[in-house]
DNA sequence: ATACGATCTTGAATCGTTCAAGAAAAGGGC
DNA sequence: GCCCTTTTCTTGAACGATTCAAGATCGTAT
C-alpha cells in the first residue's frame, strides 16, 4: 500500500516526515532509528532525531510498524507486520533475518500459564549463526 | 549449590561482591542491574555499581546467570538456567513470569531456516495480562 | 482563507551502561 | 603464613539511545 494512504487510513495526520519515515523502514527493514534518520535526511535534509523518534512511535503505536529489540542494542524497526513471524539473529554479525513460524498463522501461544493468564502474542528469538558466519568464522 | 562453590567450579575467583551479587540475583530473579545492586548493598554496604556490572558480567559469561532483556527496559537476570525456559511479560504492571516450555526438554527450535544457518537457542517472549491486571485493568 | 491543535525543530536532560586509572584483594608458590 | 602477580574493585567520567520541554511550523476541518 502507498504510504500516505496508509498513514491516513490510520487515521493520523499525513506529513512530510511521516512519510519518509515510513517509507524508509519499508526499504529497509530491521533498520534502528539511526539507519532511519540517515535514509529519511537524504530525501528531507535537516529532519530532526526527533522527528524519526516521534513518527516512529506514532507509526507503532498506529499499527503500521512494529518495533522489537535484540539483546542490548538499540530499537529495530520493520514494515512486515501481522503475519507473527519471527527473527533470526547472527551471533557473529548480528544480522537480522526473518524467519516464518514454523507451526501456523497464530501459533505459539500454547504456554503453559498459571490461570487468569492471558496471552496474547509470542515474541520469538533465535540466535545462531548465518550461512556467512557458518562458513568464516567470527573475526572481532 | 552454594554460590561459592557454583563460582569456584566455574573457574572464577571468589570475591565477596560475586557471591552476594550471584545470591542476590538468586534472591530476586529477573532483577535489574539497579534492583540487585539496592540488594548487595545491604550485605556490603559501599560496593560500586561497576562492580555489579562487572560481576553480573562474569558470571553471566561462565555460564551461572542469563541475562535477557525485556522491551526497551533494562536488562534483567535470573539464575534459572539451562532448563529452556521462556518469560511472560504483563503489558500492565510489567512483571516477569517464567513460562516452562510448551513443547519439551530442547525445542522450539524448529524454525524453517534458509540452508546453511545454525540455530542454538531460541528465546520466547510471551505478552498479554497476568492474573491480577485482568482483573483490574490498567490505571496508568 | 482561517484557526485550532497536532507535529516538528532546537537543545538540553535522562537512563542504563561502559570506559579508564589506580587501589585493593584473591590465589599460587615459598 | 607471607609475598608476588594478576584479577577485580572503586572512583569518576564518558557514552549512546532515547526522552523531555518550549516555541515555531504545518495539516486539516470549517
Amino acid at each position: 500500500m502507498e504510504a500516505r494512504t496508509a498513514i491516513r487510513d490510520a487515521g493520523l495526520r499525513v506529513t512530510r516526515q511521516r512519510v519518509a519515515v515510513l517509507e524508509a523502514v519499508a526499504r529497509r527493514p530491521h533498520g534502528s532509528a539511526a539507519v532511519v534518520l540517515g535514509d529519511v535526511a537524504g530525501v528531507l535534509p535537516g529532519v530532526s532525531h526527533q522527528a524519526i523518534y516521534d513518527c516512529l512511535a506514532h507509526l507503532a503505536e498506529a499499527g503500521l510498524l512494529r518495533r522489537f529489540i535484540v539483546d542490548g542494542g538499540p530499537m529495530l524497526y520493520e514494515t512486515r507486520i501481522r503475519d507473527n513471524h519471527h527473527h533470526f539473529v547472527c551471533r557473529s554479525c548480528n544480522t537480522v533475518v526473518d524467519v516464518d513460524c514454523a507451526i501456523g498463522a497464530a501459533p505459539c501461544l500454547d504456554a503453559t500459564l498459571a490461570d487468569g493468564f492471558v496471552i496474547d502474542e509470542a515474541e520469538v528469538t533465535y540466535r545462531g549463526f548465518c550461512a556467512d558466519c557458518v562458513r568464516t568464522p567470527a573475526t572481532p
